[in-house]
DNA sequence: GCATCTCGACTACACTTGTAGTAGATTACA
DNA sequence: TGTAATCTACTACAAGTGTAGTCGAGATGC
């Protein structure tokens, strides 16, 4: 398996985008994102470019606009962005992560049943 | 409660170090460093000066010495830190996060078990 | 057919980050 | 008391990032 390029913070908003929906060209990008963001549709091409020079996107030539699609997995890069923050934050435990996701609230008694249920199908 | 200056990724293991352990002096943390990295005690320096610079750390003076201690707390950066995460990559949605450990083999039951009796010990 | 519009390519620029080097002050040892 | 060692402050510099502007080529409307 090829490494993931590195993708910073809004580049991942564009890459969600296109792993959501794919080909885009940059117009129909820039559509999807003009809700969440206040980003100028410059700013999003060049993060379209630049994530074509990564290597995280592929395009076509379909006249003179490209159609966008994605030349890396989402699950490959959340792997690795999961990996990297882990380390960084929790020193790689895992315990540490759920301790702290269950102190900052963030789960349920649902959620773990959820949790368990996913853990036994994936039996 | 104050919002958290941005650490970066190396100054995350410095601040590790001062949060496992302060106040330390310069030297100190290069030493508790050293084993895990092959930086210069220079770039350590750096990393120090521009974490006081942030906010994240203080330091009182000893002789010609500084001592350093953390000036924001460890769960402040951790909370931050996850939030950022799970927004960037997961779109804040937790189940995803959980699924994503599952499916990576991350989580056993055993660390399942584990979660419930921690979130039953906190009700 | 010609003016206009739109696209991607290239350029810009300040800020952050990783990774150090230099300088001036101070301490410590001989 | 002078010289060497050490400390922090300041400087350096390339790569990456957020945010956008300019330019030349091709598409489109009239």
């Amino acid at each position: 398996m090829s490494s993931t390029p590195k993708i910073s913070d809004a580049e991942w908003q564009v890459m969600q985008v296109l792993w959501a929906q794919a080909p885009l060209n940059a117009a129909e990008v820039v559509q999807q994102l003009a809700d969440q963001h206040d980003w100028s549709p410059r700013t999003i091409k060049t993060m379209l470019s630049r994530l074509v020079q990564k290597g995280a996107l592929s395009f076509t030539q379909e006249g003179n606009r490209y159609l966008y699609r994605p030349a890396v997995t989402q699950s490959a890069c959340v792997r690795e962005a999961s990996k990297s923050f882990l380390s960084r934050v929790f020193s790689g435990d895992t315990q540490l992560l759920l301790a702290h996701l269950v102190e900052a609230g963030k789960l349920s008694s649902e959620d773990i049943e959820t949790l368990k249920k996913t853990l036994e199908d994936k039996e």
